[in-house]
DNA sequence: ATATTTTGTTAAACGTATCTAACAAATGTT
DNA sequence: AACATTTGTTAGATACGTTTAACAAAATAT
């Protein structure tokens, strides 16, 4: 039923488009909110990739119906194109934001780390996400306080052989600490 | 300095070992813990793929200094490959509990979201993770109320044009309200 | 109108991961 | 010892994303 467990380790490629097929379509979404238009040329440019690739992804993607072309060759994302794009900008500023308010690491370890993660996670994993971001921002008191503890909270690790969050192999154990 | 802004977008294929590979090591790992050895045609098995691809791939991989094999074919890990795969195991732990225990994922959402990421953050952010889950499940009163309140918390979206928590597009406005 | 530059496409190559089919080598069985 | 099965490797295929080089088509400049 569903998911055979076995083969979990296989949803890493199973998406429906690949994380680089994602960033042509993010490339046009930027370029024509940027400058009102977006052609093969200004996608190579943007991910900084040969003319030639850009080509050959965007014939796929005109062909799978994410991306149209008019009549002078100047591209834009179709309804679904659009869907996904926002799905995925949606994801992404949300765990940019998990990561900057409350993981706390810089504005750039943010973004690149939600660039790597956010087309792989499931419009579930984004609601609750959201849901909880939600709350944390909400400035209540009971969340006031669990913020300035979690900041003041320098985890140590007391255990010398398991380690009752990381259980495995301790992040802290090489680290001075 | 460091990073090229513009490239932010190819961190994800930037990786010393590709997903597929890190989980032959993972799978080596696994089979040596359950059954004291690993072969080629077991690590097959274990990934439900093919012999001849397995071949190829360990062949990199001992190529790389990941996996020692030994006079009868035997399969065991490198300390390179040791230190990789409780690298991986330790952020699947605790990227796994997170979506467990604070967003809420069932066991199987959970395991699946971690398995497409964990290879994917960096040590920093795996770090921070074990930091805030630290606190998390640390008990303290202030982290009591706090999850109390959490649980209990159904996010509203009232904003109809621009949401504060998710500003692109919202998640909550194709579902329900 | 002609010449130059820009743009998009195609071909050939490389690297990744996978498959099936064929084969050789090792292991197991009778 | 002979036969059968299992295992590992190699070859040829497909699919993805990338490159450089060559070329055609389109836009720009003189």
């Amino acid at each position: 039923m569903g998911i055979i467990m076995k083969d979990v380790w296989k949803k890493f490629e199973q998406t429906e488009l690949t994380h680089s097929s994602i960033h042509h379509l993010l490339a046009i979404n930027s370029l024509l909110k940027e400058h009102g238009y977006s052609r093969s040329v200004d996608i190579a440019h943007h991910l900084n990739i040969s003319r030639s690739s850009v080509s050959i992804t965007v014939t796929k993607l005109r062909d799978k119906g994410f991306v149209r072309e008019d009549k002078n060759r100047f591209l834009n994302l179709s309804k679904k194109g659009e869907e996904l794009v926002n799905s995925v900008l949606s994801k992404r500023r949300i765990v940019e934001q998990f990561f900057r308010e409350v993981l706390d690491l810089s504005s750039q370890e943010a973004e690149v780390e939600a660039c790597k993660v956010e087309h792989l996670l499931s419009e579930p994993t984004g609601k609750k996400l959201i849901g909880f971001m939600g709350y944390f921002l909400s400035g209540q008191p009971d969340v006031v306080k669990f913020r300035k503890g979690l900041e003041a909270f320098n985890y140590v690790c007391t255990s010398t052989k398991e380690c009752e969050v990381c259980e495995l192999d301790c992040f802290f154990k090489h680290n001075g600490r």
